[in-house]
DNA sequence: AACTTTATTATTGTCGACAAAATATGATAT
DNA sequence: ATATCATATTTTGTCGACAATAATAAAGTT
């Protein structure tokens, strides 16, 4: 069709433009390089991701439902700003999901599911344990993370309830990378996890539930002081607050 | 631009193409016109709705979003199918998002908070009590019943929880639409909802999440009978059931 | 007759151009 | 100088045409 055709067959990406820009702008959104608020000019991207108008868009009002992109009648698309209370309210959600999940996940969770935990912490502790600051090392730990969280409920049988986990999963991602760097409280995670885990693996339902919960609410404190304070992650500019 | 440019402006319909027919399609596809599982070819729709690909691509990508329709590569668009066990998942979800909300609605509702239960609640009685079985009547009573619920979390301040619970609500209320007419349990209606909504005024969380999430599996139960009955709401094709 | 294989048709995916709306620019008046 | 209005420019929204893929029909082989 177009020059970069065979360029695309030969790599990775999938079979259509559009969801080969979905997912280039999702990367791009949730590492921060498209910053928050950011417009997102079609002329622009036309040029950046080398394609017509007819697969951004589309890739675009994908985006929006996942809940990175918004968009306004006319005026177009941007990023997805960043705030403390949408913080918040990504781990309220969270929390509303996964604390209900779990208790469904325990009650007909069986082997497979629990040497998945017990897999995915073990992946976890080590990534956590291990002091590597670059990029890649924090994409891995990001990954190990959300795996964990997702194999706890993977039990549960709700399909909603997953694809809504990785939304948020996402969109928390998105402040981890923009906000915080490699400044992870190590021992507090792992001690959390692990707990969560152990709850689950005992069957104890309720102290599982509470313990997800906490550890919400803990999460949430630590991001609300790293915000507060403004610590960039490496190699964002330090310019001016993303936050609105 | 074409010739039903004034005819568009004339009417109520919002500014753009792409809103005007997305909100067409989800009525058509709530309403049961679009039939589940129905092929959405971009040339009929073109037709149908008497205008290009483009908007309707981007109206079909943001209801794919919605929970309302589904994508499949090089295979396009289709009505999202029903199935007893999709019925289930949408319950599932509702609930745990709603009795979690519904918990900190009760924390933080004021006056208005609870003269807008107070209100709903008289609307969706009067509703229910009275026995009209035309479309437009059962219509009302799924605006009513919605308002009713939306107006419970109201107060909880969760933007997702609100966005969440709208679309949730969407979904059921195809069901509803397709599958049940005017059969429904009225007195049973009425004493569930005025339950929750006197816990909730008294604001006795456990009570109201306990009786919020009983009335779920209750309306799933119901739901599941006429299901396995294959009752269809009048006016559509008895013929093979829509379900999966 | 059934099963590949090859044409044919139908449908989706992408592009570039143009129209409509919004934004930025500049001129004029108070 | 500030405000207001007209004008120019940018940006979004829409269309129709064409390319690429999938679905269907036809032909040929064992």
């Amino acid at each position: 069709m177009t020059a970069n055709m065979e360029l695309r067959a030969t790599a990775e990406a999938p079979g259509t433009f559009i969801e080969a820009v979905q997912q280039r702008l999702r990367e791009d959104i949730v590492s921060g390089r498209l910053a928050p608020r950011e417009k997102l000019r079609l002329a622009e991207l036309k040029s950046r991701y080398e394609m017509g108008t007819s697969p951004l868009r589309e890739a675009l009002s994908r985006l929006v439902g996942e809940g990175l992109v918004t968009f306004e009648s006319n005026k177009g698309y941007r990023v997805r700003g960043l705030s403390k209370e949408d913080l918040a309210d990504i781990a309220y959600m969270r929390t509303a999901v996964e604390t209900f999940a779990i208790r469904t996940a325990i009650e007909r969770g069986g082997m497979e599911w629990e040497s998945g935990i017990v897999g995915s912490l073990h992946a976890l502790v080590a990534l956590t344990e291990d002091t590597a600051t670059d990029r890649a090392s924090l994409d891995a730990w990001n990954v190990a993370h959300d795996r964990f969280h997702e194999t706890l409920l993977s039990a549960c049988g709700s399909s909603r309830v997953f694809e809504t986990q990785r939304q948020l999963a996402e969109q928390h991602n998105r402040y981890r990378r923009i906000f915080m760097g490699d400044n992870l409280p190590r021992q507090l995670i792992i001690d959390e996890h692990r707990n969560i885990a152990e709850a689950a693996l005992a069957r104890d339902a309720d102290r599982a539930a509470a313990l997800l919960g906490r550890h919400m609410v803990v999460t949430s404190c630590f991001y609300a002081k790293v915000l507060a304070g403004e610590k960039l992650a490496p190699g964002s500019e330090p310019a001016s607050s993303a936050l609105e």
